[in-house]
DNA sequence: ATGCTATATTTAGCCAGCTAAATATAAGTC
DNA sequence: GACTTATATTTAGCTGGCTAAATATAGCAT
């Protein structure tokens, strides 16, 4: 009993992340970003000229990962790649004022995504949600 | 506030989905499977023989993800592809030994997951937790 | 029988994500 | 200075996932 439970929560936020993916990038075809690159983008809102590996570290992804995404970007107009002065091996990323006009309609965007998801789910049930799902990333990275 | 918590929720989701897909993706490797084989396999557990239009709709995914996925696990050896005999467009789908021989360790896997991933939150929450999950896939579907 | 439409699958090409290996530069060591 | 190791990024090649377009077959209507 308790297994069946348990597995259907598994089953359940897989199910509820690739549904949610799916809505989402759709969503932000509308803004010509693809789903991971506003959590990109987020990160440089936050303060720009960080390097490849420093995004690397906030969004736990590879380093080619990074190359790929950064490359769609820079493509798209979003940000800009300049070498670091004192380490030639680093690119340091610098959003664009497109890049920067996306800051607004993207956390429209977030918020359109977290009503729907939480739309009907009590203030109180949603604070014991955002404990329990903390839990569960701190067992996911421990 | 409580957009702040919220938008807390939404990306809590998203950190816990990728780093589970992670973690899953690496435990699978062990298995010679990769994320989202063991759903199709799953399915084929319950009874093989169905389409590939069949496997789409269970697994909630495009025709051409099923093609491709279809092709990494019949060239591994986990399933047969046959036409059906009364409808030359269609590909019937069948487990083969290897593939009939993965479900119990893919099982252990799944108990694995979901123990990490629910470590240290109570029975009570657990419940409750299901009800509000199912209450999400039910806003996104909606 | 001919033709139009619907269905099933595949192909091509894109993005996120990964690993393994290559490249380039930095920095420490002898 | 020359050698070795560490760090940052890229390339190649794989998977899951997608869309748009191409095939192939089925089935209906005239």
């Amino acid at each position: 009993m308790t297994d069946t439970v348990d597995c259907d929560i598994r089953q359940s936020v897989d199910r509820i992340s690739s549904q949610m993916r799916r809505d989402y990038s759709e969503s932000l075809r509308e803004l010509n970003l693809y789903v991971g690159q506003d959590n990109l983008l987020s990160r440089l809102w936050q303060g720009d000229g960080i390097t490849q590996m420093q995004l690397c570290g906030h969004l736990k992804c590879e380093p080619p990962t990074i190359t790929n995404m950064v490359k769609s970007l820079e493509q798209n107009g979003f940000i800009t790649r300049k070498r670091d002065e004192h380490d030639a091996r680093a690119m340091r990323i610098f959003l664009t004022d497109e890049g920067r006009e996306l800051e607004k309609p993207v956390e429209l965007k977030w918020k359109q995504q977290q009503e729907k998801l939480l739309h009907s789910i009590l203030p109180e049930e949603r604070l014991l949600l955002r404990r329990i799902l903390k839990q569960m990333e701190s067992n996911l990275s421990g």
